[in-house]
DNA sequence: TAGATTGTTAATCGATTAACAATC
DNA sequence: TAGATTGTTAATCGATTAACAATC
């Protein structure tokens, strides 16, 4: 059932690759499936799957398996792909507008509404029909249009100070893609991407992989 | 010590943050620092520090605590940042190009050496020096050039062929940036950067934190 | 030396897996 | 009904935390 008890981050971080796994399904025209096939498809256990499942409802029927529509319409549902979150991005660098091009927010249950950066060079540029504002403007912007959510690409030395303006004005969920982990004294959802990290981790794991070590 | 059994990929995944805190002890001139006190400072516990890095190497001393900057260095090693990977990034859409531009690669231990993409209009043109080329030329370039990574921004449909491309091609590793788990008959390692699940995830934990629920 | 702090072993906690009664 | 597969409890495994002897 719903709130028991506080759902594992872990179970958490894998409710996106279940609902892709099932909207591939979908596209396969499959309309049930068991745990046990799910497990084979996606590598992980069935006992795995069920108690996951099982944290948020009883989604499947004994003796048939789990219907693929209705379990991927759930996990979305429980993911909040429904909702309307507002968002904007502050820094419009190169992976900020990158992110601006990106075109599945909407699928995922946001809603870019605004761009900012300082560099004058950028102020007035459309993205997306959004035009680039100066990050001035924000607290009058935050005025007038309801906020959930800002992404941060803005460069390292700057990242605090943009995410403590940002938490001040009531924003509450934090995109963070600075190499750099964010204490805020606000109560303000963050989610980094660290991409470097990421870069760092893909290294020690192909050098321990191929340990005969490499002429550099 | 150093390879008595295989390091959990946890312990691994906290290394680049052990990284940019000792970077910033670095720049605060601050020479030493028990484990205590970087404990408080990441907020995890000693325990753990001092469990994580005795995974690698005895690098402090009773008493005293650690050197700053040995241990930098030391867990810079581990990670690889002293390695020359040859890169190249294969889809110079948005994300691509901003990825083309990131500019920290080398930091890492990663040297841009190409960038390919199908787009007629992308080909030609430049990015950090480097020639965008046409994908039907990497058969060819992977013949003259060593290259150990290749990271994956083409456009969801075609990531699962061009990752076994490379894969066949002999490149060792995948930073993926399709929202897609790749599955490859080669001996590969693949680095996932899944940014939609990130997106859903600070969705749901948005959802969860201020349950009131917004009006959509 | 006395105090501090590590490296490491032992205890605890949480997450994953196995097992199985319930039931479609 | 018999077979299949869930939901859920119990067992196992691994990761985190605590404790402390070793030692700088």
């Amino acid at each position: 059932m719903n709130s028991k008890k506080k759902v594992s981050i872990a179970v958490v971080r894998r409710l996106p690759r279940y609902y892709r796994y099932l909207s591939d399904l979908l596209e396969l025209d499959i309309t049930r499936i068991s745990s046990k096939e799910l497990s084979a498809r996606m590598g992980i256990t069935a006992s795995q799957i069920r108690q996951d499942l099982n944290c948020f409802g009883g989604f499947g029927q004994q003796g048939y398996g789990y219907n693929v529509e209705s379990l991927f319409n759930e996990i979305g549902n429980i993911l909040g792909l429904n909702n309307k979150f507002q968002m904007i991005i502050i820094g419009a660098g190169h992976m900020g507008q990158a992110l601006a091009n990106y075109s599945n927010f909407e699928k995922r249950g946001y809603k870019l509404v605004g761009i900012f950066d300082v560099d004058p060079g950028l102020i007035g540029k459309k993205i997306k029909n959004i035009e680039i504002e100066h990050y001035d403007k924000l607290e009058e912007f935050v005025k007038h249009h309801r906020v959930d959510v800002a992404i941060l690409s803005v460069p390292y030395d700057r990242t605090r100070m943009v995410a403590d303006k940002v938490a001040s004005l009531g924003i509450k969920g934090l995109w963070n893609f600075s190499p750099m982990d964010l204490k805020i004294p606000y109560d303000v959802v963050i989610e980094n991407v660290h991409l470097s990290d990421s870069l760092m981790v893909l290294g020690y794991r192909l050098n321990e992989k191929f340990k005969c070590k490499k002429n550099k």
